[in-house]
DNA sequence: TGACATAGATATCTTAGTGAGATATCTTTG
DNA sequence: CAAAGATATCTCACTAAGATATCTATGTCA
């Protein structure tokens, strides 16, 4: 399967978010599970993934800590904040709008 | 209604060769009717329209020319190729993909 | 005449996503 | 034990799309 450039079409901080929702999870997981329950329809690069992070938890919607574990493995740890919540509600709201225009020109031109 | 970068995300391309997938147009015609048959759902700027049409030229999707009329008012119609008609279908299978994989992580997350 | 719609172009800017490479630990298996 | 593979994160360089803003020009209508 060619994989097509650019072919997350704005949609990963959405897909973050939604993650995060029902419970916090490091970058690792977070590929993961978007892998999972889209059944592979859905790709995360770790270098799209690790920089989108850093961008969400810059913007106030996400927090990151450093996991304490009996291990030596170092994994960040993001939770969803208030503002990224409300923020989740947009981008849903915003990513259907869009879907239904382009639905309505997919049926109609 | 506040608008945000990249609302389109990414289904531009898709939107204009499915829009001259009917018939011929010209930019201007494009705009109308992506906004309209999505009842304003989407909106096409300028700045993002005509850069649009010269890539999907140069890459041979379309074709355009100048429009010969009584007038002296200038106008672009584009046709859609074949090789257009052949990445049209790639490019909504691919974006039926990602909105079935993106839907998927809305419902289960 | 002035306003507005039609029609097209582009330069600059920001941002997202990719690809590639680096680092390091833990686990499994030969 | 050693090698391989999975887990886990990060960053740099690059490309490309889209937004914003501005410009030109014509046609139409009040």
């Amino acid at each position: 399967m060619s994989r097509k450039p650019d072919h997350l079409l704005g949609s990963l901080d959405l897909l973050i978010l939604k993650t995060l929702e029902s419970q916090p999870n490091h970058g690792f997981g977070i590929t993961l599970h978007i892998e999972t329950v889209s059944e592979r329809l859905l790709t995360v690069e770790e270098g799209s993934l690790y920089p989108a992070l850093h961008r969400l938890e810059r913007d106030g919607w996400v927090l990151g800590e450093w996991m304490v574990t009996g291990n030596q493995r170092r994994a960040r740890v993001y939770k969803i904040t208030a503002a990224g919540r409300k923020r989740l509600v947009e981008a849903a709201e915003t990513w259907k709008n869009v879907h239904k225009g382009v639905a309505r020109i997919l049926r109609f031109s």
